[in-house]
DNA sequence: CGATGCCTTGAGACTGTTCAAATTAGGTGG
DNA sequence: CCACCTAATTTGAACAGTCTCAAGGCATCG
């Protein structure tokens, strides 16, 4: 099975025989659990290393000084918990897991022998990164100018595209260990009133939750209610057509070695 | 008069005389302004081209099809309005004046020309581009945990402290061409309801705008209200006690030229 | 001097919050 | 497997914050 890592880097480059290999290589070699509500990294500190999840999922977030938490993404398998792999800096936001949680631990050294190794990986992370802040801007704009179902709506179609795309969500159906408190510190509002959000989709035959797992009913009308585009996640592995060059073309000492192509797959259908 | 942008990337990385003079003649090279309400970029397009903004504010927004709009931020003196600059890639937002604007426009080659030749500004770019993105996750918390005078203080404080740093701001006054339709976009408000909370923090006697012009009356107390942490804003310079050979740890082809630094400021006193 | 855009004000409606209590679910030790 | 304990969810009722709609005031600009 291919590791959820890889997949994901898969949508922003074509990944040949060789960089997944050292990619596998590196992810294998220190696979660590973290119980859950465990914190991973704590605002202002300079991380020492990285962890890409495989299994479950985790969160980043910031705290006021009165205990108001705001989740700012939430961290799902194939998901890097410091989306800065470029320059040692400190983090500007918390970590924690949501669930117990399955990571591969890379370390800083790691990094950067896998981007020199792999121009290719190097051009995916950087798209990573960049799709990754997308999907933060893309929650501005929730918690800003949408109301409660709505919010909630397109953070579960967000949800489910990121899940189906590293093959975590089948049948629209996926595991959801987030307690309402925590979907209410993603989406702004109190839990209470995620519970009678939550039972007005359930009413409108949008979605259905239970024991931790919730199945997407009817996601075109989810998709309709949240006004969802999802241009923003880049799913569509268009932009793909020239990756190595195309960073080369900006950052110096980047070259581009084009042998070993695989084809890219394009997700977005059921897994 | 040093150029706002170039007063901006000193933030970041400690620029000698040699960096300075190249970004000084690239951005001399083409100054345009733009009229108010003139729309620079509109998401999903991949820009061929790039501008720093010199005088007047822009901002960063996207719209939902019913016509709600969310600014995700403004755009100041010294800020670049793509703030993408090292792979070409279709942007997820608009990019609107939002006073008649002069910027510097930077060429996709120019930048890569800039990067080659000065490695420190390679270093200084990447950490620009990261604080941006984490005044904008900030954004998050803003409009997804706070009230809305906790959020206009919030924005009152931060955007003194970004113009302080570029010299735009005198006695804690600034222009602030942002019309009330725009603050409350920014703030994830109603315009009337900016209208009230403004008066709120006058009648607090924390604020006074008239004219265009906003008078920070009260720092201390905004910032107690909004519960401001500036930390965020990576004003401190800290963290470039070794810029060029930090990048050059994880990025190949950087080399560290050491040569010919300036001493960098340190930004926050009164302008 | 009329248009236009921006800001202000009021009243009522609505969305989401708070607090408190009841209910359910899950996990642990006996 | 049960009893217990804790965490998570649900529900109700009162309340607060923000919105909507509508009207009026005040600039600025041709």
């Amino acid at each position: 099975m291919t590791h959820a890592f890889t997949q994901r880097l898969s949508c922003f480059a074509r990944l040949g025989a060789q960089e997944c290999g050292v990619l596998h290589d590196v992810l294998g070699e220190s696979i660590r659990t973290f119980d859950t509500r465990h914190t991973l990294f704590v605002e202002h500190e300079t991380p020492r290393t990285n962890y890409a999840i495989v299994d479950g999922w985790a969160c980043r977030y910031k705290m006021l000084p009165d205990g108001r938490r705001q989740i700012l993404s939430f961290l799902l398998p194939g998901d890097l918990c410091n989306a800065n792999v470029l320059v040692p800096a400190e983090i500007d936001c918390s970590v924690s897991t949501l669930s117990s949680v399955t990571v591969a631990e890379i370390g800083h050294s790691r990094f950067s022998a896998l981007i020199k190794a792999a121009p290719r990986l190097f051009h995916a992370f950087v798209r990573y990164a960049l799709v990754h802040a997308s999907i933060e801007r893309e929650r501005i704009v929730n918690v800003g100018r949408r109301h409660a179902p709505e919010r909630m709506a397109h953070l579960f179609v967000e949800t489910l595209l990121r899940l189906k795309c590293v093959g975590r969500a089948s049948h629209d159906t996926f595991d959801m260990p987030a307690t309402h408190a925590d979907l209410a510190d993603a989406l702004g509002i109190t839990a209470v009133h995620v519970s009678r959000t939550l039972q007005a989709l359930r009413a409108g035959g949008m979605v259905e939750l239970e024991k931790r797992r919730l199945s997407i009913i009817d996601v075109d009308r989810l998709e309709q209610l949240a006004m969802f585009d999802p241009r923003y996640l880049q799913l569509a592995n268009d932009g793909m057509q020239d990756p190595a060059s195309a960073a080369a073309q900006l950052i110096p000492g980047i070259g581009g070695d084009t042998s070993a192509i695989v084809p890219a797959q394009t997700f977005r259908q059921d897994g």
